[in-house]
DNA sequence: GTATTACTTAACCAGATGGTTAAGTATTCT
DNA sequence: AGAATACTTAACCATCTGGTTAAGTAATAC
């Protein structure tokens, strides 16, 4: 499912989408109207949106009506989170970095 | 740079090769020894993340050696922690969402 | 100097992505 | 009934993606 959440996050137009959505429900014309495209290509956008579950689609009548769906963001989080501790420990890092670069580049361990 | 974060995070290869990082630099065939495909599709995958700035390379010899820079993922993390309470509030909002299931679907103000 | 190692680059391919326009389907309005 | 609205589906297109194999480059090993 990782995969499916992050290639709809990749998009800036289904990132607005979503953050439209965070304000209300709101259905496909009225999500449309921001975008710079034809109502197709929206509808195609949520139609990636709704396959990785990011969004619950509801019919009355000929509106669908788009709620959004966070549950698949708390996957993608505890994901990012396993990476925390990276940019916590740059600063020693970075440390590391640098010393290793005034040290002779050919006989370097493979460790 | 959003995009190209989430874009690289989309591929479950890529996410391994960092995960394999977060335990230590390693160099392009080491990274490629567990994944079932050629060297070059590993050393594309190397410079998708590379481009997104979610690993460093540096070279000793012929050998390229990565380290992870997780500073990229402090956006994307920041990103997704703004819909947190989509998924925190998911119950309250389930209750309210079949309430409205109940509902005559015809005369549905467009709010 | 030759072979081996550690890569990258190039050329190619199939399939996905992100957009378009045109046409089709329901539903609501008059 | 007929027109307008709110969509979707279909067909098409260019570009990107994720893989391949083959060839090229640079460094190390013998």
């Amino acid at each position: 499912m990782l995969n499916r959440t992050f290639a709809a996050l990749a998009d800036p137009t289904r990132r607005s989408i979503l953050a439209h959505l965070a304000r209300g429900d709101k259905c496909v014309t009225r999500l449309a109207k921001p975008h710079a495209m034809s109502l197709p290509a929206v509808s195609k956008h949520l139609r990636v949106l709704e396959k990785a579950g990011l969004l619950r689609r509801r019919r009355y009548g000929r509106v669908h009506e788009m709620r959004l769906d966070a549950k698949p963001l708390q996957e993608a989080a505890q994901w990012v989170e396993e990476y925390r501790k990276f940019w916590q420990g740059s600063l020693d890092r970075l440390a590391e970095y640098l010393e290793k670069e005034n040290r002779p580049s050919a006989k370097r361990k493979t460790k």
